[in-house]
RNA sequence: GGGGGAAUUCCCGAGUGGCCAAAGGGGACAGACUGUAAAUCUGCUGGCAAUGCCUUCGGUGGUUCGAAUCCACCUUCCCCCA
């Protein structure tokens, strides 16, 4: 059997951190973070990183691994995240693993591979060009050609995925289909405890989410961004495409106020909310705790502990 | 006080007599998601016992076989002259 892992996940701002200590502290148990976003050193504010305080408490991993002007992926995370979890698990704690990115979550989680499908820069940019001079018809047709289980579920407007598909096939003369079959072969890295997040009325988390994103503006957000442009970060990589991150980027050159800015920024973090609670309402063997109107960690333990020892857990 | 313009489905905004429950965009909602994932992509959006019916285009009343589209009056808003 699988080692046990406990996850906590749901949409920003649904109070996963806090909870997540709160989990860890009663588990002896340390924080493994899974937000594609937060690995990037020098963006605190705008990603709502674990506080210095908070992580005083509780040791965390996986924050702060990157340079923003990195391009990380799935696939170092899932190899970096591992490696923590074993040793958190060697020194015979609990890895408490907290976060709102999905992938990442369940890449770990489950014994998904990504070795066999290495990726190529270069490779990727040429069909990219095929895909726009072409168009998608075309393209989504030639991966159809040699894959078409995975051409019926791709649509014809979904460039990266097309795109990926064929790249995976030149490389490895596999298809991504022929690849996903045999990835979803291996056994799960972890024996995971999964707890879902979530307001029972969806508007109180919208409101909180407006909230925190003001405190941000509070906090320095666009002294964060300013400093991150500052030292030459690239509007167009990865990192700058964090929601706070290319908005505020955007006014600092003068595209758009400050004021416009905020709520593009409150308008995107909603619809990003929206697709976390998708991606994670279709996982039913999670424990799903929806707050009333604030988290209550009381309400939460009364919830979980059951859970939990059901799970192994204790 | 005089002159001109505008009011459209949650919002913006097309539509000037039938092909309009009404283009397009936004939002909302729903879904997808295997090396960019805080990214990317899709569907859907008046109601219903629904190959049809009902309600809707500021209000009321007309013209017409037929109106969001034409006429009259009313209401509100904007602009110009005073």
């Amino acid at each position: 059997m699988a080692d046990k892992v406990i996850v906590v996940a749901g949409p920003t701002a649904s109070g996963k951190t806090a909870l997540g200590i709160e989990l860890a502290l009663r588990y002896n148990g340390e924080i493994v973070s899974a937000d594609s976003m937060q690995v990037y050193r020098g963006m605190d504010i705008g990603t709502a990183k674990a506080t210095a305080e908070e992580r005083a408490r509780v040791p965390h991993h996986m924050l702060d691994v990157a340079e923003p002007w990195e391009d990380y992926s799935v696939a170092r995370y899932v190899s970096q995240a591992e490696d923590c979890c074993r040793d958190i698990i060697s020194r015979g704690k609990l890895p408490v693993i907290v976060g709102g990115t999905g992938l990442y979550i369940d890449s770990l989680v489950s014994g998904r591979d990504f070795a066999a499908a290495d990726f190529d820069q270069g490779l990727r940019e040429k069909l990219g060009r095929e895909y726009d001079g072409l168009g998608g018809e075309e393209l989504h047709r030639r991966l159809a050609a040699i894959d078409p289980e995975r051409a019926a579920k791709l649509h014809p407007s979904d460039k990266r995925r097309i795109v990926r598909a064929l790249e995976i096939y030149e490389l490895t003369g596999m298809t991504i289909t022929e690849h996903d079959e045999y990835t979803r072969s291996l056994p799960p890295r972890f024996d995971a405890a999964a707890v879902h997040l979530g307001f029972k009325d969806r508007s109180r988390l919208y409101e909180r989410i407006d909230r925190r994103v003001d405190l941000m503006e509070e906090q320095g957000l666009f002294r964060e961004v300013e400093e991150l442009l500052d030292r030459g970060l690239s509007p167009s990589c990865t990192a700058m495409q964090a929601i706070g991150y290319k908005e505020a980027a955007q006014a600092l050159l003068g595209h758009m106020d400050r004021r416009e800015a905020l709520e593009l920024i409150k308008l995107r973090s909603r619809q990003y909310a929206k697709r976390q609670l998708t991606w994670f309402r279709r996982d039913a063997s999670a424990l799903h705790i929806d707050w009333d109107e604030e988290p209550d960690f009381e309400y939460a333990r009364a919830l979980s502990t059951k859970f939990f020892r059901d799970c192994g857990i204790s």
